[in-house]
DNA sequence: CTTGATACCTTACGGCGTAATGAATCCCCC
DNA sequence: GGGGGATTCATTACGCCGTAAGGTATCAAG
């Protein structure tokens, strides 16, 4: 399931994200004092998508983990698409914000390393990379987190507009390599045999029915034949024991990928000076 | 709106998707004659995710395409995630197979085209985007794309091992792409006004409420201040003229993004031999 | 104490996926 | 040629969802 956030009236997002709105303490008017709050309606969602996932997100469920009903959440927040908005910027205040080694000229060091911790990020809320691209309205973390990138990226000393293009083709990368993590690890956890037997599995299913596997996609097949073990000497030493082995995978095709990137990058750098 | 298919059973998923059934004129049993077909129901619903997108797509709104109700779909489907792996598959039936360029030996020339089609076709398919990757269950088509990159990434001389990772590595940076110039192409759809006013009343709006938005995240600023215009001579010749200008700046992104990856990619091999 | 604003609840509506049940249709075989 | 039985498709219903409408309890101000 994708998730449409910025559906909502886009100036009641944008004061609800900037936090535009009159301070609550601010005037002690009539009526019952407010027993809930912003803050702890998204604090209560977050916890919700990041423990049952987003199927399980619904207004009804949040009010729940409040102690309330669904309806008087909309005394707070517009509604579920608004509510997502806010969710989706609380979180990324996450997102690492300065890298001394770019002070220390090593934009590579820098840009893996930041993309090392956005990855942990999407896999520690996997529901994010659920929320569409196609939102208009950005709040303050996620342009926190845009700005650092482009702190980054300005250190590679490339021109402004391929700094623009390449901030477009690190994310998209990097939600997608995240998205693979994440979904390797739900696998694993969402069914109960091990990894290996759950290909084999699978695989076993496939073949009795097609049988001519191997001859409609030799390539796909010579890929899969050549074996997927050898763990690669030298990477991953600590503590990738317990990860199991389809995660290991995707972890690793991340880091062989943003290698790639990071060498087009390179080149680009040599190319023009 | 992320939606998962692959979710129901997958040995039923499974021939399904490799059409494994009694063929359906083989036996003339008993009972009134099928007036619907899987094929049909396919059809239908990926013409509607296409028209409509995937928020319209229920098995109330199939059924009454194909005149019929929704619980009638479920004679020849298990469910809706059976028939979203369905879709997803035949879709993918668009996706291009055979390149002359790659017998050439422009493994670069190769890739390009077919970044460029697959770039095409979700474009065209924009729901499949919406289409969890957690999917444990690959139709015929999907495969047979599949296959296709593998042959045009073996041509590059690289092992084995690496051209596993670098499958993992362009399905999700074109899909990134692809949401991206989707998501593009959506909002100007959905949006009455211009491309560039609508920039500048969000952008508008921003200011008013975060005056200090230059201070605060400098880089992006800078970023933006350094216009976005500048058509890039030389390219995008070919009838980019009606395009709005949001989708022809993802365009470029995904333009220069795969150009970076192929550097990538062609450092690699050099550095090999 | 009254007034009126506010927070929260209850109820209800129209959507969703789909389980259960029933009616209509047609081949097979006696 | 007329049941029998399998099969297609419709009807109804259940429990979810987001949220509109309206009622009730709580408080500050006059």
């Amino acid at each position: 399931m994708v998730v449409f956030a910025g559906q909502g009236d886009p100036r009641r997002s944008l004061s609800l994200l900037w936090r535009a709105d009159a301070p609550p303490p601010a005037r002690g008017g009539p009526g019952p004092k407010p027993r809930l709050s912003v803050d702890a309606i998204v604090a209560a969602a977050v916890a919700l998508a990041d423990e049952e996932g987003m199927t399980a997100l619904s207004m009804r469920a949040v009010g729940d983990r409040l102690g309330r009903t669904a309806m008087a959440l909309y005394t707070y927040v517009p509604g579920k698409s608004e509510l997502l908005d806010l969710m989706y910027d609380a979180v990324h205040a996450e997102l690492p914000t300065a890298y001394p080694e770019s002070e220390s000229g090593d934009w590579r060091a820098a840009l893996t390393a930041w993309a090392g911790e956005v990855l942990e990020f999407y896999v520690r809320h996997p529901w994010v990379l659920q929320v569409s691209q196609a939102r208009p309205v950005l709040g303050p973390h996620e342009y926190a987190g845009l700005d650092t990138l482009v702190t980054l990226l300005r250190a590679t000393g490339l021109p402004t507009g391929v700094v623009r293009r390449l901030v477009g083709t690190l994310f998209p990368y990097l939600r997608g390599s995240a998205q693979a993590v994440a979904d390797a690890r739900l696998a694993a956890a969402a069914t109960g045999s091990s990894d290996e037997e759950w290909w084999a599995a699978r695989s076993a299913a496939l073949l009795e029915l097609v049988p001519d596997f191997a001859e409609r996609f030799p390539a796909v097949s010579g890929l899969e034949a050549e074996g997927p073990a050898e763990p690669c000497p030298g990477e991953g030493a600590e503590g990738a024991e317990g990860v199991p082995y389809p995660e290991r995978e995707a972890r690793e095709t991340f880091r062989v990928g943003l290698g790639v990137l990071l060498d087009g990058i390179e080149a680009a750098r040599v190319g023009r000076t």
